[in-house]
DNA sequence: CTGGGGACGGGGCCC
DNA sequence: CGGGCCCCGTCCCCA
């Protein structure tokens, strides 16, 4: 809930009043809110769509009535940073605070940040901000908070960007700056599935969960104590053990205890093998076998100043 | 050196 | 979302 000693928007007003004030607000909004739908499905393309807002904003009276104008910067910002539970309001004061660094030519903090996630209570919600569809302050999510970088220089407040910390992307809103990080960047969305023991990163949890076993190795044999990533790695590996076969050839039934085994196996019965050298067309049935016969092709054709073929092709062919 | 088997690793897909 | 499975691949060893 919104603190009454840290707001300087409702500290005079009871919760209720609070609560009318912030009904009041969308439903004023909602209407200018649809250029703020277009700029977060259009990325690229939010500039004028923008200042369309940022004239609706500053022309609106009913707003100023219900949003009083700060009167500085530091009057702005200890708002900014602790009205936590109400974003719509907090990108409006963020885009009215911008409008008068624009007008007034003054320099921003060099970074705002929002609250960590560690402090539940006072996360803003920058992802309802521009979801104008379901404005509730409910519906926070940890992956939005975000960085803000602000311009640095007096010159760079006219073409004030908020810039992607994940691939340098630039937008002149927040709320289109949140959306891209929080759906389409690349880089933020990797970021969510690294791996903390490696630098490997993942699109997906799953993806990620599974090679994090690589790592943890939870599947141990009773028989050796031998780790596995995966049970049924771990199952191959008590057949070791067992002597169980359970894959066979069907032309010259011999059994083996891995599939791959088998599979590679079924290649010493044809003629031509999987695995090809594109400089003199033998044929093998593996891939490592193909891989020493090709140092051995290579050094052939360096003796012979032919050493393109093997190497650059590298490559297998059924 | 070559060919083949054994053991195992890891990403992706399906249920 | 997790487990099972498939597929591709590598490394090592031996005949």
């Amino acid at each position: 809930m919104m603190s009454r000693t840290t707001s300087h928007i409702v500290e005079d007003e009871t919760m209720a009043e609070s609560d009318n004030r912030k009904s009041f607000l969308i439903s004023n909004l909602l209407s200018a809110d649809t250029s703020l739908e277009t700029e977060d499905d259009e990325e690229e393309n939010m500039s004028v769509n923008d200042i369309s807002m940022e004239e609706k904003i500053q022309n609106d009276s009913k707003l100023h009535r219900a949003f009083p104008k700060p009167t500085s910067t530091s009057t702005i910002f200890p708002r900014l940073m602790s009205t936590n539970d109400f974003s719509y309001l907090y990108y409006l004061s963020y885009q009215y605070f911008a409008m008068q660094m624009l007008k007034t030519g003054q320099i921003p903090a060099p970074v705002v940040t929002t609250k960590s996630p560690s402090s539940s209570t006072s996360t803003i919600n920058s992802s309802s901000s521009c979801s104008s569809s379901s404005p509730s302050p409910n519906t926070a999510t940890t992956t939005a908070a975000t960085t803000i970088t602000s311009p640095a220089t007096p010159s760079s407040i006219a073409n004030s960007r908020y810039q992607c910390d994940g691939c340098s992307k630039s937008y002149s809103t927040f709320g289109g700056l949140s959306k891209h990080k929080q759906f389409h960047c690349i880089a933020q969305i990797k970021k969510q599935f690294q791996c903390k023991f490696c630098e490997k990163t993942y699109n997906s949890l799953g993806a990620l969960k599974m090679h994090i076993r690589t790592h943890t190795l939870p599947c141990k044999c009773k028989i050796c104590g031998k780790a596995f990533s995966r049970p049924w790695l771990l199952q191959g590996h008590v057949r070791t053990h067992t002597g169980e076969k359970p894959f066979q050839c069907e032309i010259c039934c011999r059994a083996f205890a891995d599939r791959s085994n088998l599979r590679a196996h079924m290649q010493t019965h044809s003629d031509v093998k999987k695995y090809r050298c594109t400089k003199c067309s033998k044929t093998f049935s593996r891939m490592s076998l193909l891989n020493k016969h090709m140092e051995n092709c290579l050094q052939q054709t360096t003796t012979s100043s032919n050493t393109d073929n093997c190497t650059s092709t590298a490559g297998f062919s059924i």
